[in-house]
RNA sequence: GGGGAUGUAGCUCAGUUGGCUAGAGCGCUUGGCUGGCAGCCAAGAGGUCGUGGGUUCGAGUCCCAUCUUCUCCA
């Protein structure tokens, strides 16, 4: 059974248990601060366990992309050492909200187990959690043993304890035991030696789990005590990649046909056999893992970048071409070439994996590119630091610079080193390491406190769209500490209409401003029925929450209040939002529709729009886009919005979904003639209120893909009015002439004509009076002297002693200038003189300088000094004669 | 967000404790030589030393700010 059927076959299977099909959310997370990536199956129902939504169908199953980078039993680092670890993976699952419970969970989980997959009952293992002792004082639990007692004979069911059979999703929130399935693949003659049993978690890689089915029954508060959900739920997960190695009867992950193509590639690419070497087979694992991992972020709209998640990407992608560089000998970019490959086999169960497939290989080949490049140097600055080591041990600290500093991988150093017989102080390394780590951490330390909940709402009510005010009242709030923005608060509120950063568009600001109670009126009597406003600094949206940021807690929190949004800023987010979807539409009218949103940013200030396209825009283009936007301005296109309709319905009627995007089954469209997509952003009533579209930069940001920024409405105006003030204060400038361009034209021709001139007179200015000097040089005890004052600046000055110098070999020079009524004082004393005598030229001006209460210094035949007091000149001029005098 | 590095000729880079009039290789222009596989020789053009302040007699070099790019950590 090839791994495409055993993913359909487990949809189906579900399919008939009456539960909807959902996709996969996307692997990048956009709106949770506390995770990065999706890590299980259940992340994107996260919300429906917390109360703060509602499924649209209590019964749901799915396979989910996972990103695992680390954890106990997932460090990056480990990955590819063994036959089963991953970094990217699918997580089958199966849920239940508020629905069935452990009797269904558990039959359907056999049934598909071993009718369907036809799995042999003897190898499967069951869990079920045995209770605990602890201060939760759980008893065993006897609903699942007896289910499970009536399918599986009792010796293969085992009693786990609160570590394996206990699921937490974190310190609070709901939790509950689970069960789960283990398989035992190894041979009749292995099984016979050792019981499967005695191997359940004990990470042996062919006695595996391979199924885990939790029962969410408890809610974990606050205080650490738990207490009995009002509605259970059902939340499984069954590992994909495991499921197709037992059905394909393989001892390895990596043999499975979800990895096999790739591999073939891999050997094909780079002429290194699979299962010859342990080291070339690690390095191939490494590859066929990690480009999987990176292409599904890409896919998803997060690129390989130096901050978040794109440097997790980034560092994934980087280990992959490190394990090719050294171990399968790589010195050009290949792995790019695997994106057909995996977009070939898996396109059908993830159709951005086909539609995205040009540009996941040109981003991963661009940055192979610039990390072989980075490799280079680092190999260079390596074989430095070892021609520059005074013993056989390179330190930690220098180690540590390669890989801070220069991005050199430390495995690379620790093996070249013992290549040449050298050693790395790995201790120091590790130091040096946890001393940056520490900084980070303290740089970035947040502390969240508790929520305060003043009353238990089921959802909170955006009502945005209708309104930018709204009568409210506080619901729960809670007070966050961050050395970066110090201390704010996060307020929820009932219903509210301020918009939550989200798709792009940043969140509202605004103010809350209490209603007073009659009682509080009359204690103050001027405040006119209203208290003191609390300004919203942001609006933030976290686990379908809608958190307001303020600076302070109003006085009263229990008071009613009026939310008013910055209609200002709103009105002019509005405009941005609004011409970014007819951007987008410019975009892939002019230049094709290979051209996806690949980011975008919509503030007050202006927009940010990053798309898909492989060359630089022509100054053609960007009118065409330019004009394109600005005629669906003119045609005042109204508003088209439609709430709740269904995200298929949306996709027939043409509406544009982004990849990376995770939609619900109801969505919003909105319309401007024949631009429609999928949004939840603020838009304006009609195109006309946009005003004016004006691009303002385009660039690359990333090989493929490239950034747009414009302005719209009033921002116009202004960039309008600047640029015709500039055009002013040019013509002005040049004493407003007919053709300014001509003007300025003629004005550089001119400047360039005079500088030659000015070059030519300087010269010869400088010749005079080289010639002029010449004649007035004395000859004292052999020696050439001279000691004058003339009119030229510093630099004036020592090219004509360079000049004088250039005459003879016995030369003693002192010219004094004076610019901007401050003197200076310039020594030449020729070489030979220098070394016969024992002059120097220094010692010259810092004696004569005193007499203009100066100092200075230089080299032995030249130098210079600089003082205040130019009425010194004179007597410095005449001492200097004393210096060749003996 | 925090740390480190980086920016010098069209390109790749040197430039010492601040002090020869800022250099090299490649490329470019011109002239000459030559039976090639990076032809050779000679001459030449090309630089706001990222930007803005400061210290100093003197800053590519030191200090402060800022921007670019790279890199590690979060």
């Amino acid at each position: 059974m090839n791994s495409n059927q055993v993913r359909t076959q487990f949809l189906d299977f579900f399919k008939s248990k009456q539960h909807s099909i959902v996709a996969s959310a996307p692997m990048v997370i956009k709106d949770d601060p506390t995770l990065m990536f999706t890590n299980a199956g259940m992340n994107q129902f996260k919300e429906y366990f917390l109360g703060n939504g509602i499924p649209k169908s209590n019964r749901i199953a799915d396979t989910q992309k996972c990103l695992r980078v680390s954890g106990k039993h997932n460090d990056l680092e480990e990955v590819g050492k063994d036959t089963y670890h991953h970094t990217m993976f699918e997580m089958l699952g199966n849920w239940s909200f508020g629905d069935y419970f452990k009797k269904e969970a558990i039959h359907w989980s056999w049934e598909l187990l071993t009718k369907v997959y036809k799995i042999d009952k003897e190898s499967l293992y069951v869990s079920v959690f045995e209770g605990s002792k602890d201060a939760d004082n759980l008893s065993l639990d006897t609903e699942a043993y007896d289910l499970w007692k009536a399918i599986v004979p009792e010796e293969r069911i085992i009693f786990g304890n609160k570590k394996d059979n206990f699921w937490e999703m974190g310190d609070q929130g709901p939790c509950g035991p689970c069960s789960e399935i283990h398989v035992d693949i190894r041979s009749d003659e292995e099984k016979s030696m050792v019981p499967g049993k005695d191997l359940v978690n004990n990470d042996h890689p062919h006695v595996i789990e391979i199924w885990n089915l939790v029962f969410m029954q408890y809610n974990r508060k606050a205080d650490g005590s738990l207490e009995k959900l009002p509605a259970q739920h059902v939340d499984t997960g069954m590992g994909f990649e495991r499921l197709c190695m037992v059905l394909q009867g393989v001892k390895s992950n990596y043999d499975t046909d979800v990895f096999l193509p790739l591999i073939q590639k891999i050997e094909k690419v780079t002429h290194s056999p699979y299962g010859k070497n342990e080291e070339t087979d690690i390095a191939i694992r490494v590859i066929a893992d990690h480009v999987r991992a990176v292409a599904f972020a890409i896919t998803d709209g997060q690129l390989p970048s130096n901050t978040g998640a794109g440097y997790v990407i980034r560092r994934i992608l980087r280990r992959a071409i490190r394990y090719g560089f050294t171990f399968l000998n790589t010195k050009e970019p290949f792995i790019y070439q695997l994106a057909e490959t995996l977009s070939n086999q898996m396109g059908d169960a993830f159709p951005e994996l086909l539609a995205q497939k040009n540009l996941v290989a040109n981003v991963i080949k661009e940055e192979e590119a610039s990390f072989l490049h980075t490799l280079d140097q680092g190999l260079e600055l390596l074989t430095q630091v070892i021609a520059e080591a005074k013993d056989k041990t390179i330190s930690g600290k220098k180690a540590f610079e390669l890989y801070d500093t220069f991005g050199f991988p430390i495995d690379l150093t620790a093996l070249i080193l013992s290549e040449r017989g050298y050693a790395l102080d790995e201790v120091g390394f590790h130091k040096e390491l946890q001393k940056q780590k520490a900084r980070s951490r303290a740089a970035s330390e947040i502390a969240t406190e508790d929520w305060t909940i003043l009353k238990e709402a089921n959802k909170e009510a955006f009502v945005g769209y209708n309104q930018t005010e709204n009568q409210v009242h506080i619901t729960r709030f809670r007070k966050v500490d961050s050395k970066k923005d110090g201390q704010l608060f996060q307020i929820v509120l009932n219903s509210t209409p301020f918009y939550p950063e989200g798709g792009g568009q940043v969140g509202d600001k605004g103010i809350l401003t209490p209603i007073l109670s009659p009682k509080e009126r009359e204690i103050s009597p001027s405040s006119g029925g209203v208290g003191e406003d609390i300004e919203i600094i942001d609006t933030k949206k976290e686990n379908n929450l809608i958190l307001h940021f303020t600076k302070k807690l109003p006085s009263n929190v229990n008071a009613t209040f009026t939310a008013k949004v910055d209609t200002f800023l709103r009105n002019n987010t509005a405009k941005n939002h609004s011409a970014t979807h007819l951007l987008h539409q410019a975009l892939r009218s002019v230049l094709g529709t290979h051209v996806e949103q690949k980011g975008s940013l919509v503030s007050p200030d202006y927009l940010r729009f990053d798309f898909s396209h492989f060359a630089k825009l022509s100054v053609a283009e960007l009118q065409q886009v330019e004009a394109f936007v600005n005629a669906r301005i003119e045609e005042q296109l109204p508003l088209i919005e439609r709430r709740n309709i269904s995200y298929n319905q949306a996709l027939e009627d043409g509406a544009i979904a982004l990849f990376g995007e995770k939609y619900g089954d109801s969505v919003r469209t909105i319309q401007f003639g024949k631009s429609m997509e999928l949004c939840g952003g603020i838009h304006v009533n009609n195109t006309a209120n946009i005003w004016h579209f004006k691009i303002i930069s385009e660039g690359a940001i990333a090989s493929g893909i490239r950034r747009m920024e414009a302005i719209t409405g009033d921002a116009v105006k202004y960039y309008f009015s600047e640029q015709e003030n500039k055009l002013n204060k040019i013509n002005q400038a040049l004493k407003n002439p007919q053709d300014v361009i001509k003007a300025l034209h003629s004005l550089q021709d001119e400047n360039a004509k005079l500088k030659k001139q000015m070059e030519g007179l300087l010269k010869d200015k400088a010749t005079n009076l080289k010639g002029e000097l010449i004649t007035e040089i004395q000859e004292v005890n052999g020696i050439l002297f001279l000691a004058k004052e003339i009119n030229l600046d510093a630099t004036g000055a020592k090219d004509l002693a360079y000049e004088l110098g250039n005459l003879g070999k016995n030369l003693f020079l002192l010219l004094a200038t004076v610019q901007d009524d401050k003197p200076m004082l310039t020594c030449y004393i020729s070489k030979e003189l220098v070394a016969q005598k024992g002059l120097n030229a220094g010692q010259v001006v810092r004696e004569l300088g005193k007499y203009i209460q100066g100092s200075g210094g230089g080299q032995p035949f030249f130098a210079t000094a600089g003082g205040k007091n130019s009425a010194g000149i004179p007597e410095a001029l005449e001492k200097a004669i004393d210096y060749i005098k003996q």
